[in-house]
DNA sequence: AAATATACGATAGTAATACTATCATTGTCA
DNA sequence: TGACAATGATAGTATTACTATCGTATATTT
C-alpha cells in the first residue's frame, strides 16, 4: 500500500503551494508541530518563522494568514482518512464489511502512514481533534464554503452516507448520521481526556478500539439488518 | 409558567455578578446583540463600550476577558433549556412522551421566554449554535472544566442520559449519545445555512420542526421499543 | 451629618498580534 | 551576462487585550 498521499488540495487554500518547495514543506511539518505543542491560538507566524529559522515575511508569501495554514492541514487530514479508506475496501464487496472498515480507518492511522511523509499524521490527527470545529465555525464559513473549502472533509462524508445507503436504502438522514458519525469519533477522543463525564470511554491504550466498537454499535442500531462484528 | 429564569451560574466565571447592577445587564444584554451582529472575534470589549457608553475598565470589573462573557451565556442557555424541560415535563409519567417533550424543547424556544427577560433567548440560541465549539475548545479545557464552568451543559447531557436509560436500560451509551443528540440540533442548523451539502435538513420555516423530527428518528432507532411520534 | 466604602468613569500606557511594504541578496536558467 | 524567482532583512502600522492609577458620584453605615 502507498500511504503517501499527496492529496490534490484547493489552491485557492494558498498563495503558493507549499508542497513545491523545502521552505513550504518546513513550514507545513513545522506547523502542525507547534500546533499540537502551543496551541492553535498562540501560535503564529512569528514563533514558525524563528522555529525553521525563516522570516514572517516569507511564510506570508505561502499562506495569507495562519487560518489558512491549519485549513490546509485539514483539507489533507480528510484527504489521507478518505484514502485509506478507499485503498483498504477496494476489493471487499460485503457492504458491511466495508463500512467495518471505514470505521477502522476513520478512527485510526494506519501504521503504514508513520514514517513516510513530513507530515506527521498522527500528531496531525491530535491537531484535528482539538480544532476541528474551530475550522468550520467561522463567520466567513458559507464563503470558505462556497470556495471549496472544505471539499475534502464534505468527500469523506458523502462517501460515508453512500455507504449507509447501500446497507439500508430506507433510511432518511444518510449525510446527516454521516457527520455525526465523523463528529462522535472526534469528540469522543476528545472528551474522554478533557470532559470525561460526557462519554463512556475511558483514556487509555484501547481508547481507540472503545471509540470503534461504539461507532459500530451506534451505526448497527441506526441501519436495519446492519449487525457488526462488535454488536 | 414562569420562563424569567435567574439560573446559578458558578461564581468562578465573572469578577462580579453581572446580575446584581444595571451596568452588569447592559453588559450582558448588550454583548449578545453584538455577538451576534459582527461575531465573537470581532467583539471586543472597547466595542461593547462605545455601545453602551462606558468603558472598557468599568466592564473589565465584570469580566477578566470576553471568553468568559461567552462562557457566562452558554451556561445560561443551556441552565434555560434544561429549565424548559424540565418545567414542561414536571407532570408527564411515560417515558417516551417525556423524551419527546425534551426534544421539542432542545431546539425550540419557547414562546413565554421571548419577552421576559433583558437577554433575548432567540439571539442567544443562534450565537450558541454558531459558537459552541469555539468556547468548548480552548487549550485550557480542562482546567475550566475542573473549574465547573460547564456544569450547566453537563447537567443538560446527564439529564437526557438518563431519560435514555429509562427508555432502554441495556442501551450503552446514553452519554455520548445525549452529546450526539445536543450537537446534533445545534450542527444541523448552523450546516443548513452554511453548508447544505452536509445536512438533510432544508432552510425554512418549518427548520426547527424538520429538525425536531430527524432527532426523533434517530432516537427511535437507537433505543428498542422507542417509537416515537413522528417515526 | 460625617465618615466610609463602592461603583464607575477618564485617561494612559504596554506587550503582543496580524499583518504590509520595501529593498537587498542569492541562486538558476537561458 | 543578464534577468527573474525565491528568500531574507528590516521597518512600520493598526488593533487587541489587557493593566494601572486617579478622581468623582452615590449609597451605606454610624
Amino acid at each position: 500500500m502507498e500511504v503517501y498521499v499527496n492529496p490534490r488540495i484547493n489552491a485557492d487554500v494558498f498563495l503558493k503551494n507549499p508542497m513545491d518547495s523545502e521552505l513550504g514543506k518546513k513550514i507545513i511539518s513545522y506547523s502542525v508541530k507547534m500546533i499540537d505543542e502551543i496551541g492553535f491560538s498562540k501560535f503564529n507566524f512569528k514563533k514558525l518563522a524563528e522555529e525553521i529559522q525563516s522570516t514572517e515575511a516569507s511564510i506570508y508569501r505561502y499562506f495569507p494568514n495562519k487560518h489558512r495554514v491549519i485549513i490546509y492541514l485539514s483539507a489533507w487530514y480528510w484527504e489521507f482518512v478518505l484514502y485509506q479508506i478507499n485503498v483498504k475496501t477496494k476489493e471487499v464487496k460485503e457492504p458491511k464489511k466495508r463500512l467495518e472498515i471505514a470505521i477502522k480507518n476513520l478512527v485510526y492511522i494506519g501504521e503504514e502512514a508513520q514514517t513516510h511523509s513530513y507530515l506527521d499524521m498522527v500528531i496531525l490527527q491530535r491537531i484535528i481533534t482539538e480544532q476541528f470545529y474551530k475550522i468550520v465555525r467561522t463567520k466567513n464559513v458559507s464563503v470558505q464554503n462556497e470556495i471549496g473549502f472544505f471539499e475534502s472533509y464534505k468527500r469523506l462524508c458523502s462517501s460515508l452516507a453512500s455507504l449507509f445507503n447501500e446497507i439500508d436504502s430506507s433510511f432518511k438522514y444518510p449525510m446527516t448520521m454521516s457527520t455525526a458519525v465523523v463528529e462522535m469519533s472526534i469528540n469522543n477522543t476528545y472528551c474522554c481526556s478533557n470532559m470525561p463525564s460526557l462519554t463512556e470511554i475511558k483514556c487509555g491504550a484501547d481508547q481507540k478500539s472503545q471509540i470503534e466498537m461504539m461507532i459500530q454499535y451506534f451505526c448497527g442500531r441506526l441501519l436495519e439488518k446492519c449487525q457488526l462484528s462488535f454488536n
